[in-house]
Formats: C-alpha cells, sequence, structure tokens
DNA sequence: GAGCACTGC
C-alpha cells in the first residue's frame, strides 16, 4: 500500500501567513504617512495619470495591495534602484511583485521627471501571452485607469497600448521584436524582466541583448525579477547586481516520498489517487503527467477504479487538462468538487490530471493534494541531426518544488513525490536545462545578427549554446543564403528575419513569388504554423479519417493542407463545415490569422502576391518547388532496401502513418523529424531529383557529398542535364 | 500504423 511506504520527511519552505500579514499592515500605516513616496499613496484625490477623481474600488484594492509582502520593501526597492543601473528580485508565488514592482517603478521614475514630454515607458515582460494580458488588466485596475491607455499590454496580433501608455506588460518575444526596430530600445527609460528563473529562449536573448545596451544607455535600467532558484547566478552575471528578496505567501506543504522507486508511474499514481481518496480530508487533488494520450488514458482508470467501489467512498469528478484540449474543457477545472452522492454521504472529490500546463500556466485554486511522478515531456536537440524531439525526461528539483506549491495556495497541503527522497536529491538536477541549451539555434542566430550582433562566440550568453549548435545554426542560414560566406546578414537575410517563423520557411516565403505561387505558399505557411488541423475523436475515428482522406492530394501533405485551407475559405469558414469535415475550427482561425500578419510582412516587402492558374499542369508543380526552395535540407530517398535515408545525414527514418501519400516516392521533403517509437518523417511531399539540382545546386553538389545511394542518383541526374543542355546546343 | 510537453514572434 503506497501511503504507508511513504515517509514524511521534511516541511516545505513557507512563510507563515498571519505573522506577515501582521507586520505589513503595521508598516503600510507608517509607510503611507512618513515616506517620501507617500503622498503617491492614494492620499491625493485626483489621479494624476488621467486627472479624474478616485473611484470608491480604487482605495478599496489599495488597501488589499498594501498588505502585499512586497509593500513592505517598496522604500528599499526604491532606494537600491535610484541607487543602481540593474537589480535583482527574487519572490516566490504570491509576493505581488508582477503587479506592484512595475507601479512602484513608475512611481519613481514620474518623479524624476519632471518634464512630462519627455517619454519615459516602462516594459515588464513575461514569457506568456495570457499573464501579459490578464495583469496589464489587473494593474489597469489597480491604478483606475483604463486598459489600453495608460496601462497597455503588447502581444503578437495585439497591440493593446497607446502614445499615452507609460506602463507596458508584454511577452519577452515581443519585446525582442521590438528590439529589432529599436537597438537600444529608447522607448523604455526601465526594462522588467519577469520570471526570468524559467529561461526561455527570448529572456536568455534579452538577457545578453540587455547588458550590451546598458553600457551604451547609462539612463536605462534593468530589474530582473525571478523565482528565488539560481538568483546567485544572475547576480553573478550582471556584474554582481543587488539582490532583494521578498517573502512569498504560501501555505505549507508537506512533502512525502515513497521509500522504493515506482516501476510504474502511472499506476502508483492512481493508486495513491484512490488511497487519499478514501483516507484522507477533504480537498481536490492535482496529479502531473506527460501528455494528452496518457492523461485520458488515466482519467478513464480513475473513472473505473473509483466508480467500482461504490458507495463507501465519495464521488469524484475527473478533469483532464493539456493544452490541446478546447477551452471550454479546460475551464472544467475551475468547476467545484461534486457534492455527496447522498445527504451526509461522504463528501466528493474534484480530481485535475494534468500535463506541465498546471505547473506554470494556469493555477487552479482548492487543490490540497499534489502527486508528482517526476517526469514531463521535454524539449532535447541534437545538433549532428539536426533534430529537435519531445523525450519523456525527469524533472527538476526546481520543478518539483514548483509542482508541490500548487498544493498550498488556499490552504495547507501535501505533495506525494512518486520516488524515493534520495532520487530526488541524486538524480534530480537543481535547474531544467535552458531552452538556449535545448533548440534548434538557426532563427535565434538569425535574430541575433539582425540584432547587430556579429560576434556570436563572444556574444555574453548566461549558458552558452554548443559551439556545434551554433556552427550548425550558421551553416543553415549560409545555405538558405540568409548569411554569407563571412557570417554577414544579406538582403536576403534580412527580409528573412522580419518573419516571425523558421528560416526554412522564411526562405520559401521570400522566394514563392519567383515560382508564381506566393498565395499558396502563404496558405501553407499559415497551416504549418498552427497545430494539427485533423481532430480524431476516439468514438469516430473511422469517420474522421475517412473525412481527412477526402482532403488528400496525391502528391503530399503539404498539399493536402492546401486542400484544406482552401475548403475551408471555400465554405465561408462555417463552423457547422468544420464539424462534419472533422476540422479544427479554431486551428483554422488561428492559420488565418498568421497568413494574414505574414501577408502584411510581404506587403512591406513588395513581395508579389500571385498564383498559377489552377488549371495549369504547373500549379501543384510550382508550389512543390518553391518547398524545396526553403526545404531544400528536408529530404529523404528511397533506397533499393525499401527504406528511406535523409540526404546527406544518412539517417534511416520512416513515413508518418498520418501521412495521405499511399506510394512511397523516391524523393520527399518533410516538414518534421520526430523521434517516437520509430524514427519518422511527418508531413511529406513527393519531390522530383531534378529539381533538387535545379533549385538548391549549391546543397546538392557533389563534391560535397557523402557517398550514398542518392548521392550515385543525383550523379546520373547531374549527366542527364549536362546531355540535355549538348543537345539543345548541337540542334541550334 | 502513430499521436501536440509548454511557450513565443
Amino acid at each position: 500500500m503506497g501511503t504507508e511506504r511513504k515517509r514524511k520527511v521534511s516541511l516545505f519552505d513557507v512563510v507563515a501567513d498571519p505573522s506577515v500579514s501582521g507586520k505589513i499592515s503595521k508598516t503600510n500605516g507608517a509607510m503611507a504617512t512618513g515616506s517620501s513616496n507617500g503622498k503617491n499613496d492614494g492620499s491625493s484625490l485626483v489621479n494624476r495619470w488621467n486627472g479624474r477623481p478616485y473611484s470608491a474600488r480604487y482605495y478599496e484594492i489599495l488597501e488589499k495591495r498594501k498588505s502585499l509582502p512586497v509593500w513592505q520593501q517598496k522604500d528599499e526597492f526604491l532606494q537600491t534602484l535610484k541607487k543602481n543601473q540593474t537589480l535583482i528580485l527574487v519572490g516566490e508565488t504570491g509576493s505581488g511583485k508582477t503587479t506592484q514592482i512595475p507601479q512602484f517603478v513608475l512611481e519613481a521614475v514620474d518623479m524624476e521627471t519632471p518634464d512630462k514630454r519627455k517619454k519615459m515607458m516602462i516594459a515588464c515582460t513575461q514569457p506568456r501571452r495570457v499573464a501579459a494580458m490578464s495583469v496589464s488588466r489587473r494593474v489597469a485596475e489597480e491604478m483606475d485607469v483604463t486598459i489600453g491607455e495608460e496601462v497597455g499590454y503588447s502581444i503578437r496580433f495585439e497591440d493593446c497600448s497607446s502614445a499615452r501608455t507609460v506602463l507596458k506588460y508584454l511577452t519577452d518575444g515581443m519585446l525582442l521584436r521590438e528590439a529589432m526596430t529599436d537597438p537600444l530600445l529608447e522607448r523604455y527609460k526601465v526594462i522588467i524582466l519577469d520570471e526570468a528563473h524559467e529561461r526561455t529562449l527570448a529572456t536568455d536573448v534579452l538577457f545578453g541583448l540587455l547588458k550590451e545596451v546598458l553600457k551604451n544607455r547609462p539612463d536605462l535600467k534593468l530589474v530582473v525579477m525571478s523565482a528565488t532558484l539560481e538568483a546567485e547566478k544572475f547576480q553573478n552575471y550582471f556584474y554582481g547586481a543587488p539582490l532583494m528578496k521578498v517573502p512569498g505567501r504560501l501555505h505549507p506543504v508537506e512533502v512525502f516520498y515513497t521509500s522504493e522507486p515506482e516501476r510504474d508511474y502511472l499506476e502508483a499514481a492512481i493508486r495513491t489517487i484512490v488511497q487519499i481518496h478514501m483516507l484522507e480530508p477533504p480537498g481536490d487533488i492535482l496529479v502531473f503527467l506527460t501528455g494528452e494520450e496518457e492523461i485520458e488514458d488515466a482519467c478513464r482508470k480513475i473513472n473505473k477504479e473509483i466508480g467500482n467501489m461504490g458507495n463507501q467512498v465519495g464521488p469524484v469528478k475527473v478533469v483532464p487538462l493539456y493544452s490541446s484540449l478546447p477551452p471550454a474543457m479546460q475551464q472544467k477545472i475551475f468547476e467545484p468538487a461534486p457534492p455527496p452522492s447522498e445527504e451526509g454521504g461522504r463528501p466528493g472529490r474534484k480530481i485535475v490530471v494534468a500535463t506541465n500546463i498546471a505547473e506554470t500556466s494556469l493555477t487552479i485554486d482548492g487543490i490540497v493534494y499534489v502527486i508528482d511522478p517526476g517526469f514531463a515531456k521535454q524539449k532535447v536537440y541534437n545538433p549532428r541531426v539536426r533534430v529537435e524531439s519531445l523525450l519523456v525526461s525527469p524533472i527538476s528539483k526546481a520543478s518539483a518544488h514548483q509542482r508541490a506549491g500548487r498544493a498550498g495556495r488556499t490552504q495547507p497541503g501535501k505533495c506525494f513525490r512518486l520516488y524515493t527522497e534520495r532520487s530526488f536529491s541524486n538524480d534530480l538536477v537543481n535547474q531544467t536545462y535552458p531552452e538556449i541549451l535545448r533548440s534548434n539555434l538557426a532563427n535565434t542566430v538569425l535574430t541575433l545578427k539582425k540584432l547587430g550582433i556579429d560576434d556570436l562566440v563572444h556574444f555574453d550568453f548566461m549558458d552558452p549554446p554548443a559551439p556545434e549548435t551554433l556552427m550548425r545554426a550558421l551553416e543553415v542560414l549560409n545555405y538558405l543564403g540568409a548569411l554569407d560566406d563571412d557570417g554577414n546578414l544579406t538582403k536576403m537575410g534580412e527580409i528573412m528575419s522580419e518573419f516571425p517563423l523558421d528560416p526554412q520557411m522564411s526562405k520559401m516565403l521570400v522566394v514563392s513569388p519567383e515560382f508564381n505561387c506566393s498565395n499558396e505558399i502563404l496558405s501553407v505557411s499559415a497551416m504549418l504554423s498552427v497545430p494539427n488541423c485533423f481532430v480524431r475523436p476516439r468514438e469516430a475515428q473511422k469517420a474522421a479519417d475517412e473525412a481527412k482522406a477526402r482532403f488528400g492530394h496525391i502528391d503530399g501533405d503539404h498539399l493536402t493542407l492546401l486542400n484544406v485551407y482552401h475548403a475551408y475559405k471555400q465554405n465561408s469558414e462555417d463552423p457547422t463545415w468544420c464539424y462534419e469535415n472533422f476540422i479544427n475550427q479554431r486551428t483554422m482561425k488561428a492559420a488565418d490569422n498568421v497568413r494574414q500578419q505574414l501577408v502584411r510582412i510581404m506587403a512591406r516587402y513588395n513581395l508579389k502576391l500571385c498564383s498559377t492558374d489552377f488549371n495549369s499542369r504547373d500549379y501543384y508543380v510550382n508550389i512543390r518547388k518553391a518547398l524545396l526552395a526553403g526545404y531544400f535540407m528536408q529530404v529523404a530517398h528511397l533506397e533499393k532496401t525499401g527504406h528511406y535515408l535523409t540526404v546527406k545525414d544518412n539517417q534511416v527514418v520512416h513515413l508518418h502513418p498520418s501521412t495521405c501519400l499511399d506510394h512511397k516516392p523516391e524523393w520527399v521533403i518533410y516538414n518534421e523529424y520526430v523521434l517516437t517509437s520509430r524514427n519518422f518523417i511527418r508531413t511529406v511531399t513527393d519531390v522530383r531529383g531534378e529539381w533538387l539540382v535545379d533549385v538548391a545546386p549549391h546543397y546538392y553538389d557533389l563534391e560535397n557529398f557523402p557517398q550514398c545511394e542518392a548521392k550515385r542518383v543525383l550523379e546520373r541526374l547531374y549527366k542527364k542535364r549536362e546531355r540535355e543542355k549538348e543537345d539543345s546546343k548541337n540542334r541550334r
């Protein structure tokens, strides 16, 4: 029996709630009158941002704000900021740093800049769009101003800010985009990088970039905000910048480990759920698993097991949670636990079975028990074969800590780790490897080049990527013509960097007018940029497969996606049509959105929008050639043995079972390489060998080609080409 | 004959 074997070991580090709030209310009283900033704390009746009198709600919220832990250190923070260019602030969940610190900064900047004509904006970055949006809304409310006016946000597809905006929340990726046109970020006086511990690719690039910018702009200030782990690392990186710690506000969480390793974490998780449900007091359960299929499977098993127990236990509501779930289904996590099945019966319980999405992106109040098997799907990159793939791997200590914290948001909780304490300390790494060390950097390198960073080897990364990864990225960009042989950005590279896409796709778009099919390539690119549009419900798999087959194009999956997009538009984007054809309408809307953005970028660079006549034999041929113009490095050749080998890398790959191809073409281009039960290539289209040597002769240069079957075929193709040239010469 | 961890431009 699991729980009996589990051993209680330690208390989660917590701040006892009552003592903190007690201290805070006292300090605040003194601050409001005693501090030099006191007059800004609400004693004035007029809102200086819009000249209107404060609403009653403003004062109401102000009282609550003042009880947040950060308010206790407001003066300390402002003084440290005044004396330093860079400041690190660490604070756990519940400290109020994300909403309050930017307001403190704004107040300080406003006082130091009496000349109101001078622009002084503050940026606060977030790794996720929803956070940027919801936090800015909250702060606008706290400041008693209209969202989009003095306080705004900026995310892809939506800029909710104006000329009046002084405080802007934006995604880290968005700030990076802004830097491409405004390299010194001159519109900002203070930049706050929030959730820096998450180490997203964009945040890591911003780190290095801002370090440079700060040298050139002594008037600019930087605040790095992070959860506690690794704070010293940040401090060292930013030349020993002062570090401030703010307590969080979480209830204590008791952590339990198993006494022996678990062989099957899914089985162990279900066993633990059943035990909690039988033995523990009321409170909802959150279980972390790795993916959609596993979660759906687990939900069925949990319902079955608990169903079998009949009336001896209370009713349960089992709720799956993962990102591809429609928003309406995701909302179910906020529904209350079911009532007892009969009056006076045992209380009900909600059981949320979630991916990592519940670790950072979504918080569910009312969770008292967390079950952590210790695994997550994580991206890994192998530069040798240029393959990014998802692997189920052990989480980090920081992740385990974050997961446990999910149990203590509303009351004291318990976290059951389905691994041993020894395994926790010996096997788990402290911190998840930053994304920059796990990614293909072709796009990042292109961005850095556009930002004017020429010497990548000496660029000050907090964690420098492997030289091989950088070399690979440079090589790819050189083949695409984005960088010249000296590594300098070309005109082509400059245009490519404007597209929010991978370099291969950008290249394909930029040259698509030359193949007279930019309209179609835009549609294909949009479809490739969104999640899979085909819906395949468990109860209607056959019907869904038949529906998909109706969109199938004999030459491959890229053209099938084009068929879907055209059919969607021809049917006026009708939701019923989508439903009947097993097409995800949300995905199609997203694709349309992406397409519009891409069209705007094409227009900005005078790239012609054009199509080959649909009745022409060349309609699809031109599209396939254009695909090749971007993806010539992702080609596989069918060997005599009957399996595919990727060109140059010579990896054995298989057509993904989802392909619409009913035959095996000699040459195929693929969009993605997925590593699961086998090496698959997914989204595959038939291309002709002759096109390879026409479209990408520099890559299919035989001088620089490993000995293989594909090379011998190419040799014959080159010879054939030469003979044809001779013949036509002789005829003339 | 398999499957989209999670973000972001």
